[in-house]
DNA sequence: GCAAGAAAGATAATTATTATTATTATTGAT
DNA sequence: ATCAATAATAATAATAATTATCTTTCTTGC
């Protein structure tokens, strides 16, 4: 009987479901949602993994929602809408800021600009629904 | 002989001190900053009128850097630049986000937009200047 | 001047995140 | 295959920022 090999394969499974959700998820969520496939995952390797591949850089922080940390494991150029309301993080097709302006900027005030991100707060679909029921 | 009187007056001065500096402070910042000139402040004053003023919108979040998160008295519209070595939060004028691109996505997503940020990241002349000293 | 309400101080409690330590898995050489 | 060295993980303790609580102090209107 061959035994399981163990070895990574959370790491994988922690890349995977940042790749192939569009929540934009916390730490929490992440193990959360893990877990009953990985009863063995500690919320620790989440955490651990998510600030190695944000240093990677193969994954990026939204910032701080509700006071957690949301990534995503999208990379290429694109926008952000945050609803204050239930704290939703959807995606808005366009980077919005050009590589003229970046270099503009960076040269203007003599400074090295790596990336620009454009964030919309306001409230999402969903909440707007609940507010008028009928 | 007149009792100094004390009520509001940190109130006013955080907001004062908000709307005085440009390094975007995080609470302990404006603690620290305000604590000899009164001595008997206390940390949660500076949390609680933090939350209040953010929650009338006469300042603003910029969001979190280390850990911390850090605020904004100016409230016209402008962007930051995040320096990822040294933490500091310069102002970068410009909205960048035109209100017809808000109302677009408004339209097309179904939700509504009440504000828009832009966030810029990289190295800052000062961290720059340190690594090549001469 | 005094009662009612608001703000603040002091401190305890939460909560997200990070560090530590022991265990387990993996790899590569023998 | 075995064994030493390395790396990842689980479990847990520790930090650090923020929030809540509770008592005291101001302030305001009568």
């Amino acid at each position: 009987m061959e035994k399981k090999r163990n070895y990574s394969k959370k790491r994988e499974a922690i890349l995977k479901i940042l790749r192939g959700t569009t929540v934009h998820p916390s730490a929490e969520w992440i193990y959360t949602k893990l877990k009953p496939e990985y009863p063995d995952l500690s919320l620790g390797t989440v955490y651990r993994n998510l600030a190695q591949f944000k240093e990677e850089g193969v994954i990026v922080s939204v910032g701080h929602v509700n006071g957690q940390e949301r990534f995503d494991g999208n990379t290429a150029p694109h926008s952000h809408f945050v609803c204050s309301e239930c704290g939703a993080v959807l995606d808005i097709p366009g980077g919005f800021i050009s590589r003229e302006s970046k270099e503009e900027i960076a040269r203007r005030y003599g400074l090295v600009v790596s990336s620009s991100e454009v964030l919309f707060r306001g409230v999402c679909d969903q909440c707007l629904q609940r507010h008028k029921p009928l």
